[in-house]
DNA sequence: CTGAAAGCGCTTACAG
DNA sequence: CTGAAAGCGCTTACAG
């Protein structure tokens, strides 16, 4: 990557036009330090130049200010742009920046470069989405710029979180109707296993604060209170969030004597694989079984069944972390994740 | 947003440590320049004092490169981010960037403030998809930087497409069997009209260029191959890509008496919306209605019955602009749209 | 209303 | 192997 030409500097430009760069830098920046007309005479000089006003580069350098925002991700960029919840949240964001006039800068705490230490010097502030890995947070929380952490705690850090274990208990209270019913639970990232497989009783001994544990719990909480139980071996994990695993999970539930006429699925994606094993074995969703998901990406919609899940409302999480950035807002906030009902379940 | 400290510099660390300015320096950029043992012994004091290595914006203001390559997205940032296609584009190219240790700018060239006109100056190189509103590309190609457009041609400049003309003729010839098939068509964008209804006549007669046009081409010309005709009547315009309009088009076409018998939709979102309808009318897909979809997202696959489509291949389209970019490669690229046939037709 | 001058934090020839 | 000095392109008090 070479560059042809260079492009004018202000001081080029003060030059051809026989004005001092400070006044080129008032015409573009401080409006009210010169005259309309003279104002008007250098913008147009300067289109005609080719000038497109001050560089981002100098400017920030001098006045310390960038106007670019910097979004940090738990996950590599390219596994962030196929995760629907981290696009919405994402989407979200931009929203706000975009009528703030900011700049959206991506980066990744997975990645470890020296170029990306660089960059972290470039943003007027930070929101991390997901726990970070590595010292990034370290750095910025050092650098004392502004930052918002979303989808896990620091202590005396603004963030943004949802409540996983109510809505999960009011999700299970909707699809298990009493103690007769069999509820079985389909959840990512149990255990530190990468087969598909049941949960054993042990796992279930520990407090455990992860995400996908707390969806559990509210889920058994949920089962409690309408008389039914859900034993580990109802409990089946899953590495990833992709379809195959969840039809392998699906089928490993579905194949029992016993069969579960209750799934409660920790992904919209999972539960689309759940639905695909119950069409396979002429189930009926949700007469003979029923179906829950979570997140409601949009999928969850066109599903069919449509899918009763938990809408995470990524795009507000997005709107109200960034929104808390630009006003200095420093709450700890705990956003409702909402119970949407439609056919699955 | 207000900064609380003021991180160290490059000048108070050589201070600290008592080493010239240009011998930290050094010991960041250019190993070769200093003995290991006093590189390893700045290294340590630099990390003790918090100190994490040279300013992106200093740096690049003196060197001219800041290692950061934006991506200009011819929507908003939060539709783009909403829209499956951009982001395994994006995907792609992010892949490509961590590998050469490059920054990513997220820009939009619907966008025409200041800072984002002073944010154009940040990036070593740009890449552009979709064409651009806007005078962006003017400035871009204006600075001498890199750039590299996709899904759209610029004189002189290298850019990546994709042969819509061909899938579609190859799709619609695999789709229609024969001249006593009843082919329809359900397209984005053809014509400047908010309503969901089908084209005209007229609106055939010209020789457009827009890619939605190139694909109905491709489609007209598959049919013809097999001996079947799609009168305008039986192309039904779409304005927006959601599952709504699509479902108010398939239900103007299959409530036809002359009811078509293959429906080839512009997108896999169409081609869902279109199956929903099937559903509903108790058409069996694909032995009473052949229905393709378009883009190939993640969906299509998923979608009960999985869709026929054509892959676009966005990931390979985003890794090669970036590779591109990357390597002062200059052609003029066009991609092979893959035919992908699954359950649906 | 306008301009001369300092300085933001670096890198890089160059001299030693 | 190391350091003194210039300069990247701006903004901003300050003087006039």
């Amino acid at each position: 990557m070479t560059r042809t030409k260079k492009p004018p500097s202000l001081k080029d430009v003060s030059k051809l036009i026989g004005v001092s760069t400070a006044t080129i830098s008032n015409a573009f920046n401080r409006p009210d330090q010169l005259s309309k007309s003279l104002r008007e005479r250098i913008l147009l000089e300067c289109q005609r130049i080719g000038y497109s006003g001050p560089s981002m580069i100098a400017r920030s350098l001098r006045s310390g200010q960038s106007d670019v925002i910097a979004v940090m991700l738990s996950d590599s960029l390219t596994y962030s742009f196929s995760d629907p919840m981290a696009t919405d949240f994402m989407a979200g964001i931009t929203e706000v920046l975009a009528k703030a006039n900011k700049q959206l800068l991506l980066l990744s705490s997975t990645v470890m470069s020296d170029a990306q230490v660089r960059a972290e010097s470039l943003p007027d502030g930070f929101i991390f989405y997901g726990a970070p890995e590595g010292q990034s947070f370290n750095r910025v929380t050092r650098s004392g710029k502004p930052c918002i952490v979303v989808d896990f705690d620091a202590p005396d850090v603004s963030s943004v979180n949802i409540d996983n274990f109510s809505a999960c208990k009011e999700l299970a209270e909707h699809a298990i109707h009493g103690e007769r019913d069999i509820p079985a639970i389909m959840g990512m990232r149990l255990i530190a296993d990468n087969q598909v497989r049941p949960i054993e009783d042990k796992d279930l001994d520990h407090d455990k604060q992860e995400i996908s544990w707390q969806r559990l719990f509210g889920y058994v909480a949920g089962a409690k209170s309408r008389g039914a139980e859900i034993p580990a071996d109802n409990i089946i994990h899953m590495p990833v969030n992709v379809l195959e695993q969840a039809i392998d999970g699906a089928r490993i539930l579905l194949a029992r004597t016993q069969r579960p006429n209750v799934i409660l699925c920790m992904s919209d994606i999972i539960a689309i694989g759940a639905c695909k094993v119950a069409d396979e074995l002429g189930l009926r969703v949700p007469e003979d079984l029923r179906i829950t998901g979570f997140d409601d990406i949009a999928e969850a919609k066109r599903n069919q069944p449509a899918l009763t899940t938990i809408s995470q409302q990524g795009y507000e999480k997005g709107q109200l972390a960034a929104t808390m950035l630009l006003e200095n807002d420093t709450r700890q906030v705990m956003m409702e994740a909402k119970l949407v009902v439609r056919d699955s379940a």
